[in-house]
DNA sequence: TTTTTCAACTTGACACTGTAAAGATTGTTT
DNA sequence: AAACAATCTTTACAGTGTCAAGTTGAAAAA
């Protein structure tokens, strides 16, 4: 609606949902740039109209999909007030959402090309790590961590659940379906 | 010396150190077999000989990258007699690992086609878990943890480890270089 | 010694990939 | 109506993995 750009519909959305099908379809190793145009019923070098490279979708496709991801992550939380019990579903969240969808892990931080900055505290920075320390920094608040401890923290508990996502996610990596809670658990007690 | 297989030397072996060697000069992306096989002053179809695609290549660079990686956990504790230390010594060999070959992280978890299974304590397992398994277990007991925590506490501590070594060698991802003490100064409490 | 054998390697081909250049189409602007 | 500009197609090229057929040469068999 915001965008129609040409006879034969909005190619540069459908491009990249087409793509993102086709990550879930085939996989990381099976995707291409010609297949996601045919899959658009349009000729293999239409998708350069839109973007100038296949780079620049599979970012576009990053964003697309990191989108979805911080979503996931707001809804987890909404009116919780306790910001414990927050952080927790964050971080529940954020390993579910690549439980649920397993080729995103690997996808988003090895191929979108992405960046994440660790070091500055405002900086227009990566979105669902944003929110995860928003939420973090109340919860060290309320339980009355010195503000200097604060940034430290929190990375050792973004790098723990980002981790058990990684290893959950790895498709090379075999496990019983119970580690999840396993390591949800963990976590918690991790962070009182 | 083992295997001299015929009047070229053992191009073998010499097609999985070509292949790590380009994985270092021009990572995964610029990757492929007939780079390799140019490297070794080959035609593009000779690797065809000694193994049955692109993706037997990889597992096999994939095994001889491992080597390396257990052989430096090993010498890491070598000598090391108190097992709380000793683990806390693996984790920091395991992190410093990827920190110095950053590509290795992404290839071994993500490409090499290696399989780890979490689930049983005896399989034929991935020799650094397995070796991080033998000394945190020792550690376990020596703080008297009860027997039935172990697992659960052993993929806990290791998703910490791999977690941060995931993070810090995300090409995507900004940090400054302090954060690796911090972690593992943090990894060590966990660990207490 | 001569011959046979056979794994290791080369050559050539194929389908597929990303991408660039040039041309065609069509809505918008002048 | 004419010019424009954005979108899409066609064509082409170098690079990729892989297969099939041919070549080589060392070691085994005669």
């Amino acid at each position: 609606m915001k965008e129609k750009p040409y006879h034969h519909g909005d190619l540069r959305n459908k491009l990249i949902e087409a793509g993102i099908g086709l990550i879930n379809e085939d996989g990381l190793k099976g995707f291409s740039l010609r297949k996601v145009a045919a899959k658009c019923n349009v000729s293999h070098a239409a998708p350069y109209s839109h973007f100038k490279d296949i780079d620049e979708l599979i970012y576009a496709m990053g964003e697309h999909v990191t989108e979805r991801f911080v979503e996931k992550m707001r809804t987890s939380i909404r009116g919780q007030e306790n910001s414990l019990e927050a952080t927790s579903l964050l971080g529940q969240a954020y390993i579910s959402f690549f439980i649920e969808n397993p080729q995103y892990f690997q996808f988003l931080f090895y191929h979108s090309g992405l960046t994440i900055d660790l070091d500055n505290d405002n900086a227009n920075d990566y979105p669902p790590f944003a929110l995860f320390r928003t939420t973090a920094y109340q919860m060290f608040h309320s339980i009355g961590l010195p503000e200097k401890a604060y940034s430290e923290k929190l990375i050792v508990l973004w790098s723990m659940v980002h981790g058990i996502a990684s290893l959950l996610t790895n498709q090379g990596i075999r496990y019983s379906g119970d580690w999840i809670n396993v390591f949800i658990n963990n976590c918690i007690k991790e962070i009182e």
